[in-house]
RNA sequence: AGGCGCGUAGCUCAGUUGGUUAGAGCGCCACGUUGACAUCGUGGAGGUCGGUGGUUCGAAUCCACUCGCGCCUACCA
């Protein structure tokens, strides 16, 4: 082996060989484990968020394939409606062309050929982070299968009543012109005006003052509200004003809605344009006009004056000529809710269109229940009240876009505009017995939401009755980000249980958001994105900045971000390699909490990785070519190291079970770091070294030493395997034979389980003991400043029968850990020489100071260590003379107390008495 | 406005039902290279757990209030 872990050597061999075998496809008859990938965009890239989930989804799905489960993950991707079309008009754009020069079979073409030449990228980079998923199962949101899906599940809603298709108002996005939904609006603070605006009366006995952040929505006023309760226009109610510029008359209505202490009390009302006064506008039978165009240019409806001017043009206009007419009150800043679209960025318009929506309350209802009755489960499990937070009030959704690309909606009008909906048009025509009059297809096609929300038993096989549909709906755990709850989660959950008439998932994880090592959210714009094969093959500077200022929307911002990006790259990024990189993923992941992201710590378990490779390498030297009492007969003695060790690894796989069974990752990952450094290397390898190159040991002790070796490396392997697949894989197949394990692959290997009969309470006494003497000793040579290797005679006073057998057999480990020279155990009347001292329990363990130790030095030191001592011993005093502890307190927890005063005092007295005698000597 | 979350060592974070000597990693200080690993080893320094009050024999942990920060929903013209 290699002095160092390099993980280049060995990753794409390992994957590569897994996936032609087709290790990752469900296998055996155990019971069904499922998870579905979340489908990334087909022309996207992985992020870290992605990097983040998919570790963790693999690590699951390694666990239970491990646990002899039928385990499958589901891979495939999203057409991802407006993102995909935008990318690909974007290109037109830069070419001189549109979609429209193009026609939409021809542009419907150009996407599917940009996915076919950009789609691989997620998929590459996934198998680059090793993740285990059933590639020959993957699936495209607008593949063949399930196209159909989607237009059975559209037609059977439509039946039903739960699709219709309306006049409403929507969210208009005038840039992209399509309408969105109201999840894809986000609304910002920012700066805008009020302005105060005079509406005379039509009879002429005065005027009334309204306010309005948007002035050019006043040419399609249609009333002027006020509370019913408001005495100071209670008496105007039924009358009308005269709405300037338009000329029209309006009539003053009553309204609840209104806030008499808000302004002037009086409110003017615009149906087409704002959802509230859409509401309102139904309640008083307002007529509603539309005074815009798709674009957001003012329509024909308006008055001659403002036509065709943009909407910002159009509010300059009408603020200059009710200014110029005296009817301008006042303008004053304000802040406001601009809503803008999450894609375009456009402020969106409140627009008033034909769409398809579907009927969300009913379908809502029973995914409500599913998660109060507990048969879906969130974790972090606080994630339910916003889930409810967002069912409870959840509005019908709109689902039509006009785009081009994606799956288009199954409806056809004839001349009349009547509307046909059917899985095709033949089936609609035969239905309706239309023989063969003039049918044309609605132009627009479905939220790329829709199709994902079939996404669980779309991709295996719905709506065919399917062996796979069968085993594996419903999947076991979702796991997603808190940002898709609503989005994605929610609509699954309704169209799961409407359809297949029982939950998708079981649970649903909700990882955290990965931010950069500020705290700051990754953005490309912000440039402090990173991408994750980045991290696990390197990246110099250079290519670093090249990539972080590519492509940027705005350009201006590449100086600063290259800055940005030198200052804290200087060298750019170190290869750390897939299991460096995916074990931080899993020690980041605690609940409930974003998580930053720093490459010290994927440093830190680069490092960690390195460790494992090398205590391999240690076992491996130690026993290949060796005989490691593999045979049934073998005549086999263990140390009590050996046994500890055994004993610690129980520990630790009960613990790392227990963790990834409660998504503690975090947990998990910690435990197994613990093990492997703090207890397999640390203590166990060093334990062994004297067993090994001892000439007194016998051949059965090596043997049981050897034996020991291999067998905790090679379970600890299977234990690490879901965290870190390549490396655990490299070294099983070293180690598995000489551990006596046959098999192709570790991840067919069964996951360990704690036997709690391997659980050995003596030999962890014996080692604890063991250890407590040996840092006894190292904190002596190291707070003296004693040279590491100078070999020290040792005296030991109050030992007792257990210390003498223990001094004696753990002399070689004493010589060989703590530079035992020599031990002594002093008579009961013998006066020692002047000593530095540490305790073992009762045992007192002296250092003769002669020529060794500095007396003030050493005097200094027992001083320290008796404050310690002595600030723990208050504190229990204190516990202890209080008598309602004593009375109240649980018996054994006073008991507790009671037994470290009893040792806190026998410490004091024996570091007091060996400070008296150093003092006076 | 409502909801959720966070505030523990210089930094990033654990601390599961109240009883630990409050932990880890990184960083810091000192010492150390005859082979598992300097991507390392040994020892050490460093925290009145945001604040106040309460419940309790006992609070980082439970309750109330408060300060600071973040996020998500929401109709203020």
């Amino acid at each position: 082996m290699e002095k160092q872990f390099d993980p280049k050597a060995i990753e794409s061999k390992w994957y590569e060989r897994w996936e032609a075998r087709g290790d990752f496809a469900p296998a055996g008859d155990g019971e069904p484990y499922c998870i579905m990938l979340p489908p990334p965009n087909v022309t996207g890239s992985l992020h870290m968020g992605h990097a983040f989930q998919h570790t963790l989804m693999d690590a699951l799905t390694r666990y239970h394939r491990m646990r002899g489960h039928r385990t499958l993950w589901q891979p495939g991707t999203d057409h991802a409606g407006i993102a995909t079309q935008m990318v690909v008009e974007r290109q037109l754009a830069g070419e001189g062309s549109d979609r429209h020069a193009l026609g939409r079979e021809s542009f419907v073409e150009r996407i599917w050929q940009w996915k076919a030449e950009s789609g691989g990228t997620i998929t590459r980079q996934m198998r680059r982070l090793g993740a285990s998923v059933d590639w020959s199962r993957e699936r495209f949101t607008m593949d063949e299968g399930l196209s159909a899906a989607v237009n059975e599940v559209f037609v059977r809603l439509f039946e039903e009543d739960l699709i219709y298709r309306g006049q409403r108002l929507v969210n208009w996005d005038p840039v992209l012109r399509t309408a969105i939904s109201d999840l894809e609006v986000e609304s910002q603070e920012e700066d805008g005006h009020l302005w105060h605006f005079r509406y005379p009366l039509t009879d002429g006995s005065g005027h009334l003052v309204v306010a309005t952040t948007r002035p050019e929505t006043m040419l399609g006023d249609t009333a002027v509200a006020v509370h019913p309760e408001d005495d100071r226009y209670r008496h105007l109610i039924g009358q009308t004003v005269r709405l300037p510029l338009a000329e029209r008359d309006i009539p003053i209505v009553a309204d609840d809605y209104v806030d008499p202490e808000f302004g002037s009390g009086c409110v003017k009302i615009t149906p087409a344009h704002d959802f509230n006064d859409y509401a309102l506008g139904e309640r008083h039978d307002l007529p509603r006009i539309n005074i815009l165009n798709e674009d957001a240019t003012v329509a024909d409806t308006a008055p001659e004056a403002y036509r065709g001017l943009d909407r910002y043009a159009a509010r300059e206009r009408v603020v200059a000529d009710m200014e110029a007419a005296g009817l301008l009150a006042e303008t004053e800043k304000h802040r406001l809710m601009v809503p803008r679209g999450d894609r375009s960025g456009a402020v969106i318009e409140p627009y008033l269109t034909d769409q398809w929506f579907v009927r969300a309350k009913p379908l809502a209802e029973p995914a409500i229940r599913a998660v109060e009755d507990g048969r879906i489960r969130f974790v972090p499990g606080n994630w339910d009240k916003t889930y409810y937070e967002w069912m409870r009030n959840i509005e019908d959704w709109c689902i039509s876009r006009q785009l081009w690309w994606g799956h288009r909606i199954p409806a056809w009008y004839d001349a009349d505009g009547n509307v046909y909906v059917g899985r095709n048009e033949t089936e609609v025509r035969e239905r309706h017995g239309l023989g063969d009059a003039a049918l044309t297809r609605d132009e627009d096609v479905l939220d790329t939401w829709f199709s994902s929300a079939l996404w669980p038993f779309s991709t295996l096989g719905w709506p065919d009755d399917t062996e796979a549909l069968r085993t594996f709906y419903p999947t076991s755990v979702l796991v997603t980000g808190f940002d898709i709850i609503f989005f994605w989660v929610a609509r699954m959950i309704m169209m799961g249980l409407k359809f297949m008439d029982d939950v998708p998932f079981r649970e649903v994880y909700i990882t955290g958001l990965i931010r950069d090592s500020e705290g700051q959210k990754m953005s490309k714009s912000k440039g402090n994105v990173l991408d994750p094969i980045d991290l696990i093959d390197g990246i110099d500077a250079e290519s670093l900045v090249a990539k972080r200022t590519a492509g940027l929307m705005q350009p201006q911002k590449a100086k600063a971000i290259e800055k940005m990006t030198r200052k804290e790259y200087p060298d750019g990024i170190p290869a750390y390699g897939t299991d460096a990189l995916r074990f931080t993923f899993a020690a980041l992941a605690s609940q409930g909490r974003d998580l930053r992201f720093d490459l010290e710590r994927v440093a830190g378990y680069r490092n960690f990785c390195n460790k494992l490779w090398n205590a391999a390498r240690f076992v491996l030297m130690n026993t290949e070519g060796e005989d490691c009492g593999a045979a049934a007969d073998a005549e086999v003695e263990l140390s009590w190291a050996d046994r500890w060790i055994v004993s610690q690894l129980q520990r630790t796989e009960a613990e790392v079970d227990r963790q990834i069974r409660a998504y503690r990752f975090d947990l998990a990952a910690k435990a197994v770091y613990d093990f492997v450094w703090h207890h397999y290397c640390d203590w166990y390898l060093e334990l062994c070294k004297p067993v090994l190159n001892a000439d007194g040991t016998g051949e059965a002790a090596r043997r049981g030493t050897r034996r020991t070796l291999v067998r905790v490396l090679e379970a600890t392997l299977r234990l690490m395997h879901p965290f870190t697949p390549f490396i655990t894989e490299e070294i099983w197949q070293r180690v598995a034979s000489p551990a006596g394990r046959e098999g192709d692959s570790i991840q067919h290997q069964p996951y360990p389980r704690a036997d709690e009969d391997r659980i050995d309470p003596e030999a962890e006494a014996e080692i604890a003991w063991l250890q407590e003497v040996i840092l006894g000793l190292r904190q002596i040579r190291g707070e003296m400043d004693i040279a590491p290797r100078k070999a020290l005679p040792v005296l030991a006073q109050n030992a007792d029968a257990d210390d003498r057998a223990r001094l004696e057999r753990h002399r070689d480990a004493l010589a060989f850990l703590a530079a035992v020279e020599s031990v002594r155990v002093l008579e009961t009347d013998e006066e020692p020489p002047e000593s530095a001292t540490a305790l073992a329990g009762r045992m007192k363990l002296l250092v003769p100071m002669a020529g060794l130790i500095d007396k003030e030095a050493e005097l200094n030191r027992l001083d320290k260590r008796l404050a310690q001592i002595d600030k723990e011993r208050s504190a229990v005093c204190g516990k202890l003379d209080n008598e309602n502890f004593v009375n109240k307190a649980p018996a054994e927890v006073v008991q507790k107390q009671r037994d470290r005063l009893a040792e806190l005092d026998a410490a004091l007295a024996e570091l007091r008495g060996q400070r008296e005698r150093i003092a006076a000597m």
